[in-house]
DNA sequence: TCTACGCTGACGCTGCGTCATGGTGC
DNA sequence: TGCACCATGACGCAGCGTCAGCGTAG
């Protein structure tokens, strides 16, 4: 049939380096077959088969998943698509988030304001943003979505306490930033804190790990008929952070 | 002045996990002080100096060069987040055009027309496009600059026999992509195109290790009065891949 | 004394790059 | 005979995860 290359010849032809090769062949993913005194030797199938190869790895498949889907038939192939796509989305979403955090930081940086725990804040910002809208979101509107069901059901009276209640505190912990996350002061709040989320469902149904994990991650606000924020937009991710903190130190 | 944390309340109030605290300790990056005993002792300012680590890193940047922004002054911070910025931009065109390539591959799928084959040349063509685009424009950019000028300094006679020769082999190239790249008839293709290319510069200029490199990776469409395609976007990039193996194999 | 937590190695993972050492092809 | 090419290890990189084996706090 056609000729066959050596291993050099070979890579140059498919645009990868002959370490990939010996790579995919420890592998298992591509094996030519050898001369008499162990040379590679690759044919036409060999490079059909590579170029399948790096075309999936473009699309970031590991070798590993690229193994599997050659050796088996095609049924996986669109699943293994499907499921790329999803993280691929995700790393593009994380992408561009780190791509917003450097313009803010950026920004801060050319006002000169602060010397540079502003450029920090102007990021972390954008963390804590990710965080609530990305990573929690899912579990946590499992466990808001008692609470809400019960905040419905409260007489209008009761309502009107809670809102005020959470307004006051949100208050309260923006004038708090400052505070150490240990001191009496801010585990005062995390306790009002707590109690009030208490009111949301039973008391068997507040798993204080739960608290732990995804209470500071959201803002009532995000509730239908919640709070207002006590400030602007920088003191909104501030609260969260600080919340987080005195609840780890929480036992 | 405030409480001091052990490791496991400290990572918990951070956000960060045990290990990561050891690893950057290990790393010098954030070194506690240490109790007589050697526990790891972290105090607020170490908070802050965590929390920036952590923003940095967010945004991609290596461990490596946090520490060395945090050591220094803050004069490196604004030129390494430009340089941040323009790696991620770079990710984020890669991304996409994964992604795309994942769209292209599911579309080819459901259309259920070639069994795979169609499939991945789908994606391929998203990777010689990226190629193109690119990887090699900058440097290819130089190499053709030269030829442009030759191009425009030329009598419209010769100008236009070019062209045409371009074109003729453009379709003959197109016309031979089922041959194999070593068969004579493909590597006269080469030739052809090599004396092409040579029409435009001084021969000392005609690096062949460029023209290797980089020949195959630009359409000469892509030039001022340059030929037009014979056919179809889809033939376009077989015929770069298929005078990229040709090239390859060539002495 | 029991138990949770802390410490320091050390290997694993991903996809090769990069020697180092030694045999082949022409 | 020499020189370019091939083969097989084996370590390196980035950022931790995950034991393993052993001391410490309370």
């Amino acid at each position: 049939m056609s000729r066959t290359y050596r291993i050099r010849e070979f890579a140059e032809l498919a645009g990868v380096t002959v370490r990939a090769l010996h790579h995919y062949d420890r592998l298992g993913l591509l094996e030519p077959k050898r001369t008499a005194t162990g040379y590679r030797e690759y044919c036409a199938k060999d490079l059909e088969a590579l170029e399948q190869i790096v075309a999936l790895k473009f699309i970031g498949l590991p070798l590993g998943k690229i193994k599997l889907l050659l050796k088996r038939g095609t049924g996986d192939l669109a699943s293994a698509l499907r499921a790329q796509r999803t993280i691929l989305d995700q790393k593009r979403r994380l992408l561009d988030r780190a791509i917003r955090a450097i313009s803010e930081a950026e920004t801060a940086l050319q006002k000169g304001n602060g010397v540079d725990s502003e450029v920090f804040k102007h990021i972390i910002e954008v963390i804590e943003m990710q965080n609530k809208t990305e990573e929690w979101k899912k579990q946590y509107d499992l466990l808001v979505q008692g609470k809400i069901e019960r905040l419905k059901a409260m007489s209008p009276d009761v309502k009107t306490q809670l809102q005020k209640e959470w307004s006051d505190l949100l208050t309260d912990i923006g004038a708090a930033l400052n505070e150490d996350p240990a001191s009496p002061k801010a585990q005062a709040l995390v306790s009002r804190w707590a109690t009030l989320m208490g009111a949301f469902a039973p008391a068997e149904a507040v798993d204080p790990e739960l608290l732990k994990k995804f209470g500071a991650s959201y803002s009532p606000s995000d509730w239908p008929d919640g709070a207002k924020k006590p400030e602007g937009q920088a003191a909104d991710s501030r609260i969260w952070v600080f919340m987080r903190r005195a609840l780890a130190v929480r036992k």
